[in-house]
DNA sequence: CGGGATCCAACATGATACTG
DNA sequence: CAGTATCATGTTGGATCCCG
């Protein structure tokens, strides 16, 4: 009883994974990290695109997440290091899941025909 | 040669993974789908808090994405029935896995401590 | 019933400059 | 080097009213 329309309250991990790994950033930046630790330097490097703040941000919100680690290195010029956490390394799979579907969905869209909603989500 | 720092230029299948399947909305609306053919006014109850205006949006852009398709059955009062297309039902596993991720995360997390960073992924 | 049109608030992101 | 601070803009979502 009670199941009248089986309203779907599905605040599912669906939005939890989106919010841990999605974004504009977080998936470049952990995928940066999964070959080790990168120093914030190397990172706006691997990311020309990123500003300061972004990545910045970014990092904290991953930190905070416990999907990585911050250490600094006490010393002139300042040296600081992201890592995954073990946490972090099972995120992994999941984007290799969601890189798959994505790439499965351009695919079979590519085929039968090309319009597109904003500026071609395969264009680079 | 050239691969001085391997910039990562990975405007990645995930993006289009987040883009298709990800947002506030439409994991839900996907969701609901799922089990089978659903009219407009049903979505809205079934998704109580969406308002008609995003939930037009949300279906207009699946509709574009090829996920979904909108059957207009032209009588009075109007019918439209909203579908998932074969493209639309591949998704169900990917949500699946992410559904899955997110989980475990929230659980790993919550074991070991409990700061949060918005208002608790987990809340509901 | 199933929307479209308009206006507005909130948040995410970008640009730029400055700092321990 | 690794940020912080400030300001501007873009994108998203909500509220409300209207229409065939």
């Amino acid at each position: 009883m009670g199941q009248e329309s089986s309203v779907i309250h599905d605040k599912c991990g669906v939005e939890t994974t989106i919010a841990v790994v999605g974004g504009k950033w977080k998936p470049m930046i952990l995928y940066a990290l999964l070959s080790g630790p990168r120093r914030f330097g190397e990172l706006t490097r691997l990311i020309p695109e990123i500003t300061q703040r972004m990545l910045t941000l970014q990092l904290r919100e991953l930190e905070e997440d416990e999907v990585i680690t911050r250490e600094i290195y006490k010393q002139v010029p300042p040296k600081v290091e992201y890592s995954l956490t073990p946490l972090g390394r099972t995120v992994e799979p999941i984007l290799s899941f969601m890189q798959q579907w994505g790439e499965h969905f351009t695919n079979t869209r590519a085929t039968s025909e090309g319009h597109s909603r904003d500026q071609r989500r395969d264009e680079l």
